[in-house]
RNA sequence: GCGGCUGUAGCUCAGUUGGUUAGAGCGCCAGGUUGUGGCCCUGGAGGUCGUGGGUUCAAAUCCCGUCAGCCGCCCCA
C-alpha cells in the first residue's frame, strides 16, 4: 500500500498522482482506440465467486485473499483480481444479450494479503481488458497487441512477450497425468512446493524456480505437444497472427499461470528494472469461466497490468513526461480589507470564466503573497489595493516579464483572456 | 509463510568507544525601511530519537519484545 501524492516526493518519484494519472490516460486512450468501452466494478465481492473461479488451490485463494464476514453473516472479499468480479457483472446485467461480442476495460485496486516488497503490495491497482463472447484466436492477438502497444507508447522499450497454451478440459487431464508419470520416480528430490503442486496442481511445477527442480523438469514432456487438435491449432492461428501484426514474441512452454480458470492462451510481459517481480503483466484465454459463474457459454479472454510495475519500469529506464500543468493561472493579491473583500469577489468571477485562480488565506504580506504567487508558478498576479480601489482598477503584473499595468475593473475578464492569448 | 536489513526535524541524512541544552542540507516562516515574487543575505519555528520494557550514575547509541517500512524467497501485477 502506497501513499501517492500530489507533489512528486524526493526518491520515490513514481508515487505522484501526475504520474498516474498520465499512465491511466494513456490507457483509456489505447482501450478507446481498440473499441474497449471502461467498466468499474466494486471492491467486495462474494468470498464464492473467486473460490469458485480462481480456483481453490490455487495462492491468492488459499492464503492471500482479505476476507470477512458482513452483519448479514455473508462472508465478503476484497477483490484480489480484475477478472472474475467483471465476470459476474455482465452475466448479473445479461450485457451479452444486447452484446453478443462484448469488449471492456477496467482500472481498479486490488488486494491480496502477502508480504510487501518493491513492486508488490497488498493494495495495488491494476488496468485491463476483458474481451467475451468469441474464441477466434484473432481476439487473443488483440489483446496482446493492445498490451504490447500500450507498454510501447509508455516508453518501455525493454519489454519482452512470452507466450503458451495452457490447452483445455479436452486435453489438459491426459498432459497432467502424463506430467505426473514423468515427475514420479524424482519426485522425492524435488522442493516441497512441488511435492504438495504435485497433487494440487501439477501444472504448477513447471514455473518451479528451484535449480535442481528446472533440471527435472526441463526434460519433462511439453504441454504443447499434447494440446488437443482444436487448442493447437488456435495457439498456430495466434502465432500467425502475432506474425502479420509484427508483434516479437517468444514461446514459453514453462509458463503456467496462477489462476485455474485460463485455457488455451496464456502470456506474461515482463520488464527489467523491476527486481524479482519482473511481471508487468499478464492474462490469458478463459473460454468456461463465465458459464462457470452461471452465465451463458461465452468465451473470454483478458489481461491485467500493474499500475505500480509501469511506474517502477518507467522510473527505471529514465522514461521523462510532460505532466500536465496544474498552476493556477491568476493569482489575486489582496492588500487591507476592503481589498481583500473586492478581491474574494474578482477571484469568484474569474474563475466562473473558467480561468485557474487563486488567492492568499493566511493573512500574508504583500511580500509572502507575490512569493506565494511565484511559488505556485502563476503566470499572472493581479493586485488590488487601496490605490486601485479608490481608481476602480487592477494592477496586473506580467510574472514572466515582471511588467505592470493597471486595468479597469469592468474589464478585467477580457484582458486576462486576451492576456492569455498573447 | 520463511530469511535479512532499517526506523533521528516536513524531506534526505549525520550523530565518534554509551557522556552537557540532538545537528546539517533542502523545505517552511519572517525580515533585508514607505505597496511587489524568483537570486542573495540574516533570523526563526519545528524532534516524546517508531513504540514498550530492560541494563547503566548516564541510552538516539547496548539487550529483549512490538509495530511499521524496505530487500530476498514463495507467488504474482
Amino acid at each position: 500500500m502506497n501513499d501517492v501524492l500530489p507533489y512528486p516526493p524526493s526518491g520515490n518519484t513514481w508515487l505522484h498522482t501526475g504520474r498516474w494519472r498520465w499512465v491511466e490516460e494513456r490507457f483509456r486512450q489505447v482501450c478507446r482506440r481498440y473499441g474497449y468501452r471502461e467498466i468499474r466494478t466494486p471492491i467486495l465481492e462474494l468470498t464464492d465467486l473467486f473460490v469458485r473461479s480462481v480456483g481453490e488451490g490455487t495462492d491468492i485463494v488459499s492464503k492471500e485473499m482479505f476476507n470477512l464476514v458482513d452483519r448479514g453473516g455473508r462472508r465478503l472479499t476484497l477483490k484480489p483480481e480484475g477478472t472474475a468480479p467483471v465476470v459476474r457483472a455482465i452475466i448479473e446485467h445479461e450485457m451479452l444479450a444486447a452484446h453478443p461480442l462484448l469488449k471492456l476495460y477496467y482500472i481498479g485496486q486490488n488486494f491480496r494479503n502477502e508480504r510487501g516488497q518493491k513492486g508488490r503490495y497488498r493494495q495495488h491497482q491494476q488496468l485491463g481488458v476483458e474481451a467475451f463472447g468469441s474464441a477466434d484466436p484473432a481476439l487473443d492477438a488483440e489483446v496482446i497487441e493492445l498490451a504490447v502497444r500500450f507498454y510501447r507508447e509508455i516508453g518501455i522499450t525493454d519489454q519482452q512477450l512470452q507466450i503458451n497454451s495452457v490447452g483445455c478440459p479436452q486435453c489438459r487431464p491426459a498432459y497432467r497425468e502424463e506430467l505426473k508419470q514423468y515427475v514420479k520416480p524424482t519426485l522425492s528430490e524435488m522442493c516441497g512446493d512441488c511435492k504438495s503442486r504435485y497433487e494440487v496442481n501439477p501444472l504448477r511445477m513447471l514455473d518451479c524456480k528451484a535449480p535442481h527442480d528446472v533440471e527435472i523438469l526441463s526434460g519433462a514432456p511439453k504441454l504443447l505437444d499434447w494440446l488437443c487438435e482444436d487448442c493447437g491449432e488456435h495457439f498456430r492461428s495466434l502465432r500467425r497472427h502475432l506474425e502479420v501484426m509484427s508483434v516479437p514474441h517468444q514461446i514459453a512452454p514453462q509458463l503456467v499461470r496462477g489462476f485455474d480458470y485460463y485455457t488455451k492462451t496464456a502470456f506474461e510481459i515482463t520488464s527489467g528494472g523491476l527486481g524479482s517481480q519482473n511481471a508487468l503483466g499478464g492474462g490469458g484465454r478463459y473460454d468456461g469461466l463465465v458459464e462457470d459463474c452461471g452465465g451463458p457459454a461465452a468465451p473470454g479472454i483478458g489481461f491485467g497490468l500493474g499500475m505500480e510495475r509501469c511506474l517502477i519500469a518507467m522510473d527505471s529506464l529514465g522514461i521523462e513526461f510532460e505532466t500536465e500543468d496544474e498552476a493556477p493561472a491568476v493569482f489575486l493579491v489582496a492588500l487591507g480589507e476592503s481589498a481583500k473583500s473586492a478581491a474574494v469577489g474578482l477571484l469568484t468571477k474569474i474563475r466562473g470564466a473558467g480561468i485557474s485562480a487563486d488567492m492568499d488565506y493566511v493573512g500574508k504580506s504583500l511580500k509572502a503573497q507575490m512569493r506565494l504567487a511565484g511559488k505556485l508558478g502563476a503566470r499572472l498576479v493581479l493586485l488590488i489595493g487601496e490605490n486601485e480601489l479608490k481608481e476602480g482598477v487592477v494592477s496586473f503584473r506580467n510574472m514572466m516579464t515582471s511588467q505592470q499595468e493597471t486595468v479597469p475593473q469592468s474589464e478585467v475578464i477580457q484582458r486576462i483572456q486576451s492576456w492569455a492569448m498573447e
